[in-house]
RNA sequence: GGCCCCUUCGUCUAUCGGCUAGGACAUCUGGUUCUCAUCCAGGUAAGAGGAGUUCGACUCUCCUAGGGGCUGCCA
């Protein structure tokens, strides 16, 4: 019994199709469940746009995904010496022919023809589609050099998944009629005929294959998005395939474990940004606290340098993630290295007051818990914590009017300022005791919401008196006071 | 046009002849609450249509309709 191998043959195009890595993803699933090989090969014969630049990002995005291959990246160029020897048996054997075409655009010149069988039905049976068949005479001869002398496609497919010996070919729906040709290929060459598993296509609302026209429709879009590569990872694993009860958000090992080529769905899956969206905040909440924490230090210290820093942080932590058995390794390297130079110290550049590190840590730790649990993307990230790490935060305009430009604020953002002023347990607990009291019992709103937007600009955000807790007893009264004096009627 | 494939809530799906058709997302209602979230409780919502096989069909067969793919010197 020989191993089992399987390929992702994509063609660097510098972007790469959700659609596409989902063919990674079940065949690298695949290769892991069963103990096999997965290969990556790539289809770099458009000179034009497979440039080193593409060919990165296609690296890029498996890596940040955890899509690891097996043995050495498979160049497809390199081979087309291959390519044109079995071409040249092909002739020998009368499996193939040359003739004179005209092409679309008018050129005209010598193309190698594969030459079909006339009769029979070519089939077989596809693991995720079950049988398919399809009469000879109903497949045209097609060509395979082009009158340039180059390669085209068909062959060099065939030609490449013998001399990478992949046993098992899971790829997109749209190559099924390309299969009836391929498998005669193979026949005509004397070898054997690898198995066959076509996936459906990931389509939008109206049914049509999903494109950039859609949504995100590249895997690049979602990193800089702020999604986390295991929330798309199990997003598009789910799309077309449960691991047969109600289990939706699995971990890389169960993933691995139940994953089952037979149970693919056939019928094309509808996108739904939605889902996506919510199962990005079920990974988020499941980030440790010490490394959402760290998350939230790194992002406050690119925030505060002048490079745009989405990008820096948006390769979360956990991007270089490889397998979920490297992931926890790479998890602990990742948190000792982190805590010393890199993170600056856990700085709080608004709390000056906050001498020890372990004090520090603590006031991260406090606002982390708070954040991570309101937290759908990473790059919400930033302005959720802006007025935490900077007293130049933005004010949202509409909350402003609503809440500080109404008669009387002014006075009672003054009157706070007052009663704040005298508590000395500076804590959520009792600066809620203080609102409560003025408020006596009939809501806190009046209240709660001019503060809110006095110290952080905004009309949301985590608990506000864990919020005025964070800020510190001078900067929450130097902003209501600020506010009171600017930006009240 | 020809060939191939598909069809359960709005969406992703469970069901391998017994179904009061289950779950998740979305949506709606209520609770918690200082906002936004989270969390908790509950609701609305599906078997494309038609024949047949069967005691019984969402599940099997056929037809129709609808959808998708392919039909290149693209991959």
């Amino acid at each position: 019994m020989s191993e089992i191998r399987v390929r992702f043959a994509p063609s660097p195009t510098g972007k790469v199709h959700i659609g596409n890595i989902r063919a990674a993803i079940y065949n690298w699933l695949f290769a892991r469940h069963t103990g096999g090989k997965f290969l990556l090969r790539v289809e770099d014969t458009d000179l034009e746009r497979s440039t080193p630049e593409a060919i990165a990002v296609l690296f890029d995005c498996m890596k940040w995904l955890g899509l690891d291959w097996d043995e050495e990246v498979f160049y497809q160029t390199k081979n087309v010496k291959r390519h044109l020897e079995v071409v040249d048996q092909l002739l020998a054997s009368g499996h193939a022919y040359k003739v004179e075409k005209t092409s679309r655009d008018g050129k005209t010149g010598v193309v190698t023809m594969f030459r079909m069988p006339k009769e029979g039905v070519i089939e077989f049976d596809d693991i995720v589609k079950g049988h398919m068949a399809k009469k000879a005479e109903d497949i045209q001869d097609f060509a395979i050099v082009r009158s340039d002398g180059s390669p085209i496609f068909h062959i060099a497919n065939v030609v490449d998944d013998i001399d990478q010996r992949v046993t098992h070919i899971i790829r997109g729906d749209d190559h099924v009629e390309n299969t009836f040709k391929h498998i005669c290929i193979f026949r005509a060459l004397g070898a054997e005929v690898p198995k066959y598993g076509h996936l459906s296509m990931i389509v939008n609302q109206q049914g049509k294959p999903y494109s950039k026209r859609d949504g995100a429709a590249f895997v690049g879009e979602y990193r800089e998005q702020g999604y986390l590569p295991e929330a798309l990872f199990n997003y598009l694993l789910l799309l077309g395939w449960n691991p047969g009860d109600d289990r939706e958000v699995l971990t890389r090992e169960e993933m691995v474990k139940l994953f089952e080529l037979e149970k693919v769905h056939v019928t094309a899956a509808m996108f739904d940004p939605k889902k996506l969206a919510w199962m990005n905040g079920e990974y988020i909440k499941k980030i440790p606290a010490e490394e959402f924490r760290d998350l939230l230090v790194r992002s406050a210290a690119a925030e505060g340098s002048s490079s745009g820093s989405l990008g820096e942080y948006a390769v979360s932590p956990r991007s270089d993630l490889r397998s979920a058995a490297e992931h926890s390794a790479d998890k602990t390297a990742a948190s000792e290295g982190s805590s010393s130079g890199a993170l600056g110290e856990y700085a709080v550049s608004l709390r000056s007051d906050l001498r020890s590190a372990a004090e520090r840590i603590a006031w991260w730790d406090y606002l982390a818990a708070q954040i991570q649990v309101r937290t759908k993307f990473l790059k919400d990230i930033p302005a959720a914590i802006k007025c935490f790490v900077s007293d130049d935060f933005p004010f949202d305009e509409k909350a402003v009017e609503k809440r500080l430009k109404k008669p009387g604020v002014k006075e009672l953002l003054l009157d706070l300022v007052e009663r704040f002023s005298k508590v000395e347990d500076w804590t959520a607990p009792a600066l809620e005791a203080v609102v409560k009291e003025l408020s006596q019992g009939n809501g806190m709103g009046p209240w709660v919401h001019p503060i809110r937007v006095a110290v952080s600009g905004r009309g949301e955000g985590i608990g506000l008196f864990e919020m005025l807790q964070l800020l510190g007893k001078e900067k929450t009264l130097a902003r209501l006071r600020k506010a009171a004096e600017t930006l009240c009627a």
